[in-house]
DNA sequence: CCCTCCATGTAACTCGTTACATGATTCG
DNA sequence: CGAATCATGTAACGAGTTACATGGAGGG
């Protein structure tokens, strides 16, 4: 009965509110996008097991409009798991970074490649941090709503701030790849 | 006969020199470290596909030292398919963060539990940035050695920019916190 | 002799991704 | 009526982790 890491994401927005499969494949995409992935081939499967631990429950909506679906909610025990959970130190790995394993072997390969793959990694960069700045003004409007909003913006400041340190690495990294060039 | 990205850094290290599969995980551990995890219940079956796959030849090597050690060189096909690869446009995905995972849903637990991660967040990120100039260190004195010492650092040194922006983070984050509790 | 390091491998399991299958409803 | 969206799911595969099995060599 050990909760799995991708089951989190769907304890945790179920203590937002009741949601289906859908509902809850849409908030994670919307919400949790910038600093987690989930697999949804697993999503239906992991409410199954989240069911059979007694972690959620199936609750039948008022509001259920006619339609196949099924709304779940999260139970005490589920609301204990999570707590504990939340307690418990995070697990961090050493993420894989594709761009710098080609980086590290640019000498293997054509420096203009790696070059390009740079410009194109602060583009991207550049784009993710105004999408950031966006999320973050609406978010600035919602702390009086609901508290939530300030730590929602908390992990938001930490997509921008390690984004901006990717374009400035970028920045760097272009800069001396393209002098080594013209040598 | 597609190349796996986990075949990646084994394709990439025989450019330096034949080595075994034991070696290729020291060098792994040693060099790729901070950028890349490998899953070295996977190295063995790995070497065994790349071999089968003709990008890498099992030679016997002269310095074998009487033990029952295969030592492996890259072959022109390797080279081919390493460049090839090191051409193609990165795939990133958004890595999977629990510590944000869990600031995003401290309101739901006791956010002094947060705050305790976050405090270690920043001490386990002082280590490495110590760690990191350290290495960066040795590599400076390298640069004259071999040119590839140069795109090493720059692996480095992204490192080191986004451990700072992560301690950067964490004293803001820190701060709020502390500011919420004693509210 | 025992421990550590060198060295290669397998088995069992968990996890994650992709693609597909199915069908209802809504909107133009 | 056809396309998009809502909605739930499965199958097949690919990837990654952990733990174990085996054995030689070198040093204290």
């Amino acid at each position: 009965m050990t909760l799995k890491r991708s089951s989190i994401p769907l304890l945790g927005l179920l203590t937002w509110r009741p949601m289906s499969g859908y509902e809850l494949k849409q908030e994670i995409e919307g919400s949790l996008e910038n600093f987690w992935s989930e697999s949804f081939g697993q999503l239906y499967p992991h409410l199954r097991d989240l069911h059979h631990a007694g972690l959620i429950e199936e609750i039948d909506d008022a509001a259920n409009d006619s339609r196949s679906k099924r709304t779940y909610a999260i139970t005490d025990d589920g609301r204990r798991a999570l707590r504990h959970w939340l307690s418990d130190a995070p697990k961090t790995r050493p993420p894989r970074n594709e761009l710098l394993l080609k980086v590290f072997f640019a000498s293997e390969g054509d420096t203009a490649d790696i070059l390009l793959h740079c410009r194109q990694a602060r583009a991207d960069a550049m784009a993710t941090l105004e999408k950031y700045k966006g999320i973050d003004a609406r978010l600035k409007g919602l702390t009086k709503e609901t508290a939530k909003a300030r730590y929602w913006r908390m992990t938001l400041r930490f997509g921008m701030s390690q984004t901006r340190s990717l374009i400035s690495w970028c920045d760097a990294t272009i800069e001396e790849l393209e002098n080594e060039q013209t040598n």
